[in-house]
DNA sequence: CACCATAAATCGTCCCATGATTCTAGTCTG
DNA sequence: CAGACTAGAATCATGGGACGATTTATGGTG
C-alpha cells in the first residue's frame, strides 16, 4: 500500500495551507490586505476552527501572515522564502550577507547578458536614467531606492525566476540589516560605473558584465 | 505605550516555537529522533495543547519537525532554509536552480582562494582524494556523493556561514529534483579540472579559482 | 467638535471529546 | 518453540466550546 501524496493532500491542515496560499499567490488577498476572519474561513472552507488556525499559524511563521489581536489577519508577504531568510541573514553578520548577494548578482549579470531582450534593456536605461535623477537630487533614501531598482532590473534581466526571487529576499534582508549605513558607503566613486555593466548587457557580454557587476560591492576582504 | 517586543516575544506561541528550535538547533533533538509527546510538551512547557500544536505545526510546515499519526513527531531538519527552498525550487525548472549554484559555488570559490586556512587545505586534499577513489568505483552513486562532498569543502573554505547554508540547500533541493540525471552528465571530462581548482584555492588566486568552479556547470545557455 | 466610556469584533489561549493510525503486548495455533 | 493474529494502548488529527486580551466601532457628554 503505497498511498500516492496525490489523492488526498495528507492533512486537512496541509490542504488549508495550500488553498489560502494559491489565493495569496493568486493575488486575490494582496499584501496587505485583511483575509477573511477566522469563522469565516471555518465556513468558507468547511473545517474545524482548530484547522484552520493551524494553518493561519504555519503561513504566519512563513512570514506570508501576520496575525492582529482584535483587529484581523493580513497578508504580509507573497513568498515565503523573504521571510526565513530575514530571520536566517537578520541574525547574521551583515558583510556575509553582502557576500551572497555579489554572488547572485554577478552570476545575473552575466545570464542578462546572455538573455537579455530589448525590453530588459528598455528598463535598464529607465532604471539607470531614474538613478542619475535621483543621485542629483541628493536625498539619499531616494537614491537608495532608485540604486536597488537598477540592481533588481539587472537580475530580473538575467529571467531565472529562481535567482530573482533568492536576491530579492536578500536584498531585503540587507534593507532591514543596516538600512541607512548602507547609503553613504555606496556613494563614493561607484557613480560612473553602473553604466558600464548596462552597456556590457547591452553588448552581450557575459565575462565584463559579471565583472562589472563584482565591482560594485566593494571586493572581499581576506577575514 | 511602545511596548518593546522583547520582554514578550508577543504570541505565547512564538515563543514555544523559539524554545523547539533551540532544542532542535543545540542538538539535543537530533535529526530522526523523536520528540516529547503532545501531553508531555504540554506539561514541560506549561501551555495548553492548542499552543504546542500550532507551534509544531509551523515547524512541521517549515521542514524541521514531521508528525506522524499513532507514532509521534520527529526532527526531520536542523533548518528551515532547506524546507522552503525545497518547495520553492522543487516545482520550478532545475536549470534555473543549478544556475543558482553556480552563482553560490564561484564566489564561494574566489572567497575561498582568500581566506582558506591550512585546515580547509587539508580537507580539500581528503575531499579530492576521496573522489578519485569514488570515481575508480565505477560505482555512480558513491561518486556523485564524494563528488558533492568536494563541492560542500570548496564553500566551507570560504568561512561565510550563510553562503554554505544557503548552498547546502540549493544542492539538496538538486538532488531531490534530478537524483540520477546529474549524474551521468557530469562524468564526462570534467574529473581532471578538480584539481585545478583546489590548486586555485592554494595559490590564493581568487579570480582563477571563480573561473575553475564556473567550468564545472556547464556554460548557461541563451534561452 | 473633541473627548471618553461602553460595546462589538477579532485573534490568542485553554480544555475536552472523538476519530484515525501506529505501536505494543499478549495469545493462539501449528 | 516460532510465527501470526488480535486486542489494547499510545499518539497525532480534527472538531467544538469557552474565556481573556486587544483593537475597532459606537454613542454619549462636555
Amino acid at each position: 500500500m503505497l498511498r500516492m501524496t496525490l489523492g488526498t493532500r495528507s492533512t486537512l491542515v496541509q490542504q488549508v495551507i495550500s488553498r489560502l496560499s494559491e489565493q495569496i499567490a493568486a493575488g486575490e488577498w494582496p499584501v496587505g490586505s485583511k483575509i477573511p476572519t477566522e469563522p469565516q474561513l471555518v465556513e468558507i472552507l468547511g473545517v474545524g476552527r482548530n484547522t484552520v488556525r493551524e494553518a493561519v499559524r504555519a503561513l504566519t511563521h512563513a512570514g506570508v501572515l501576520e496575525g492582529v489581536q482584535g483587529s484581523g489577519t493580513y497578508v504580509r508577504s507573497t513568498d515565503e522564502l523573504t521571510g526565513v531568510v530575514a530571520r536566517k541573514f537578520g541574525a547574521a553578520d551583515v558583510g556575509h550577507t553582502i557576500e551572497v548577494r555579489r554572488a547572485l548578482e554577478v552570476e545575473a549579470a552575466r545570464l542578462a547578458a546572455l538573455r537579455r531582450t530589448p525590453d530588459d534593456l528598455a528598463r535598464l536605461d529607465a532604471a539607470l536614467a531614474a538613478r542619475d535623477v535621483a543621485w542629483a537630487t541628493g536625498d539619499t533614501d531616494v537614491f537608495v531606492e532608485a540604486d536597488a531598482d537598477l540592481h533588481v532590473a539587472v537580475v530580473a534581466a538575467a529571467h531565472n525566476p529562481m535567482l530573482a526571487e533568492l536576491y530579492a529576499s536578500v536584498l531585503a534582508a540587507i534593507k532591514a540589516s543596516v538600512a541607512v549605513a548602507v547609503g553613504p558607503a555606496m556613494l563614493a566613486g561607484t557613480h560612473i560605473d553602473h553604466a558600464q555593466i548596462v552597456a556590457a548587457i547591452r553588448d552581450g557580454d557575459p565575462d565584463r558584465a559579471a565583472r562589472e557587476a563584482g565591482r560594485f560591492l566593494e571586493a572581499p576582504a581576506r577575514a
